[in-house]
DNA sequence: TAAAATTCGTTGCAAATGAAACGATGTCAA
DNA sequence: TTGACATCGTTTCATTTGCAACGAATTTTA
């Protein structure tokens, strides 16, 4: 019924959280080298562009709220990418807490380059699986990552 | 076909590497809360018990090959697990390079009671899901693990 | 067998992260 | 009003990570 080597014995691959974590790191891999070698960027930067590139304006509270990151790490990303020329921070008159965010020329070109890239990956990825397997997959990792 | 929110936009969650490492950090917070208060040890190093544990004497290589570990965090992993008293170190004399490591009475205790919390959950886990969509996530995750 | 190359594990250093405190701004209630 | 509290984003500091260099032990090659 499951896969284990040993009879009798719990394998660590038989525990979800850490068979899914790995699978993610594998399949995470060759996307991350793309934009860490061609944009010098880390992850979190590169979530950062493809919310603001999908979203045009939003704040850094809404980003933090939308990819589940903290304002930490929100906010040295936005540092690292408006020093890299991607994106311009203006104060909201209404509010002068709130910071607006949007990509410049050069970072809405950054975007569409990695949301192409992105695209092709997973169409790629799902050449590979039947729709059922896609479908069941699909599904339950929304459930799991409750997004 | 797909479930992009936006009409014509690729969104984020389509995005199988990015909804995975969601799925997966969900997933893992739970169980990652229970070692890091109980036992005040990294994820690192419950795998390095984890492994030791089920394969009772193993070389800080070995370990960094079946959990596909970076050396210098199983080194760093083993050193904080020697200095709680979870694990001994033995210079193998037939290869004086070879460091062969195995868990403590304290350590083997560690081992089974977070085996046991990690069987459980993963247990509650799959209650939730019908046998068909259990098997299909298992094999799609083994196989992007490449375990 | 001596020199060069390889392996195992550790260490030093720079980069990335997380948690808590902070300043600036805005809201709410006395 | 004004004083207490909340929010947004940044900064500081301690911890964790990744990379490269390293020492010791062993193997390979000349």
């Amino acid at each position: 019924m499951n896969k284990q080597t040993n009879s009798g014995s719990y394998d660590l691959s038989d525990f979800l959280p850490y068979l899914m974590t790995q699978a993610a790191d594998q399949l995470s891999m060759e996307f991350q080298t793309y934009y860490r070698e061609k944009y010098k960027m880390l992850r979190t930067e590169w979530r950062v562009v493809f919310h603001l590139g999908t979203f045009s304006e939003l704040t850094a509270k809404d980003i933090c709220e939308r990819a589940r990151i903290h304002k930490t790490k929100v906010s040295r990303a936005v540092s690292a990418l408006d020093e890299k020329g991607y994106l311009t921070r203006k104060i909201d008159t209404n509010d002068r807490r709130h910071t607006v965010l949007h990509l410049t020329k050069a970072g809405e070109e950054v975007f569409v380059d990695l949301r192409d890239a992105a695209m092709g990956f997973d169409a790629k990825l799902r050449e590979e699986l039947s729709d059922e397997d896609f479908e069941v997959l699909h599904r339950l990792l929304l459930k799991y990552a409750k997004l």
